[in-house]
DNA sequence: CGCTGCGTTGACCACTTTCAAATTGTGTGG
DNA sequence: CCACACAATTTGAAAGTGGTCAACGCAGCG
């Protein structure tokens, strides 16, 4: 699982978080550089019902590609919004500092899916967003995007869907945090995953964990031995293989089950 | 706190909460009836900052009111997705229903507030809206609030910005249901009502629960003893004071902190 | 006046967390 | 390639928090 080659202009991760690089396209561009048409991730991304031609504009609001190496970070919690971030390749966590220092994670997100919608209400963003591995965003400044929608009804649709989509997502997850057993927790977290692992193309019974038990223990509310214990049950239980990082969901049916779905 | 004077036509409540009552505004506008412009809530709910001539045509889509008897349905789980309701006066709770009959909420909603808007990526709605007293909602027809949004650009920002502020508040829930303890999560719930209700121009220190025990507790992830003896400890402490559903804070600082916030 | 739903309180129990320690994996420098 | 240091994971035992079960109080209502 390399890096892909790189995909338009790759600008250098500038050390601060703060700094956007937003450079021109190049101007030369008959040499058809690879675009939104050319994107592996193009049918699950924001403009994956855009028709060719609509499909050509979008493309030229994505000013540039920024790439976040492993533990660094795209935005933090404070940072003004100007930009949404389309995940290309690699994973994020979103996550928040309590007052003690204590980290809290709210979210992850893999390719295809937007980050930073949750500030668009205060102009300010209210996580920060770390990458798991070495990955890849593309930027859409948001501004662009939203007079694009007006021109182009089909792009504010599918805005307006992806935003839903996420209160839809958060607010199972509310459903599944309140009330739901550590087991049941880690078996709708782990059925999530390979949900959206499947979504993207890949197989969704088989699968490498992006992040640490610890990070899964703190998104759900569980210790990381909770979490770890858990994941023993269950591959004793012939519910699902582990090795390490490495997950096999055998008993897809099992699990849906026992989440009650 | 008795319901509001009619406002605009008003329509009777079906007995089917599958059919909608979509009646023509009545031609003699010359009376001017009251409207948005003249609406108690309008300060707070979506077209708070469009100027007098879009808050006009936005009125204009607007094409009903509809009334929801206390513990009728607005709208249920699967029921196909094509309005918006803004909640004019009363309150709501989303609840789905889980497949063994279990009811969980995953929501409540007050004036000003806008509901069902997590369908409209699936097309569908998700949940089951409750009215929890007598209440009444502005219906206003998606597809038109779409065409408007693209000819209304502060509309398009508006609506977007709604749509991101419940992703934040989501998110925010998600936050206290994992990992925070029932003392605190029965606290950043009564300090969230009691931000809405100053938002809403009510006492943000003292207001009357909408909503039983039993339904905090479920929305909380809690049993309705373990609210019940918080409530009785909180008060003990001298953090509130309750009698029945009236709740009065008394050292909203000494929440804040025992949040975390 | 009894019924019924809601709220409160107590006793006991199960599930998770916390604390502690062993084990395995990963990265780095020699 | 090996050794060492550090991080991540796993496992065990003790301690707590919150849930379940049960009983009772209270208020609205026919």
């Amino acid at each position: 699982m390399t890096q892909g080659n790189a995909l338009r202009q790759v600008v250098p991760q500038p050390q601060s978080a703060a700094v956007y690089s937003i450079a021109p396209r190049p101007a030369a561009r008959a040499v058809m550089e690879p675009r939104c048409a050319n994107c592996c991730m193009r049918s699950v991304c924001l403009p994956c019902r855009l028709d060719d031609a609509e499909l050509e504009k979008f493309d030229d609001l994505v000013c540039t590609t920024r790439r976040v190496a492993r533990g660094q970070t795209l935005y933090r919690a404070g940072d003004k919004f100007e930009m949404l971030y389309a995940v290309h390749s690699g994973s994020f966590k979103s996550a928040c500092a309590s007052r003690h220092g204590a980290e809290k994670i709210t979210g992850f997100h893999f390719p295809g899916e937007l980050m930073g919608m949750e500030a668009i209400s205060r102009l300010e963003h209210n996580y920060d967003a770390i990458a798991l591995e070495d990955s890849e965003v593309c930027v859409l400044p948001f501004a662009a995007l939203e007079a694009a929608a007006r021109r182009m009804p089909e792009l504010q649709r599918q805005l307006l869907r992806v935003l839903s989509g996420d209160i839809s997502r958060d607010q199972g997850l509310m459903l599944m945090l309140g009330g739901m057993s550590a087991e049941q927790r880690l078996a709708a977290f782990l059925l999530s995953l390979s949900r959206r692992y499947g979504h993207m193309g890949y197989d969704p019974e088989r699968f490498v964990l992006r992040m640490t038990r610890e990070e899964i223990g703190n998104y759900l509310g569980l210790s990381t031995e909770t979490v770890s214990r858990l994941f023993s049950q269950m591959a004793r239980d012939g519910l699902l293989g582990v090795n390490q990082r490495e997950v096999e969901l055998k008993e897809s049916e099992a699990l849906m089950e026992l989440v009650g779905y």
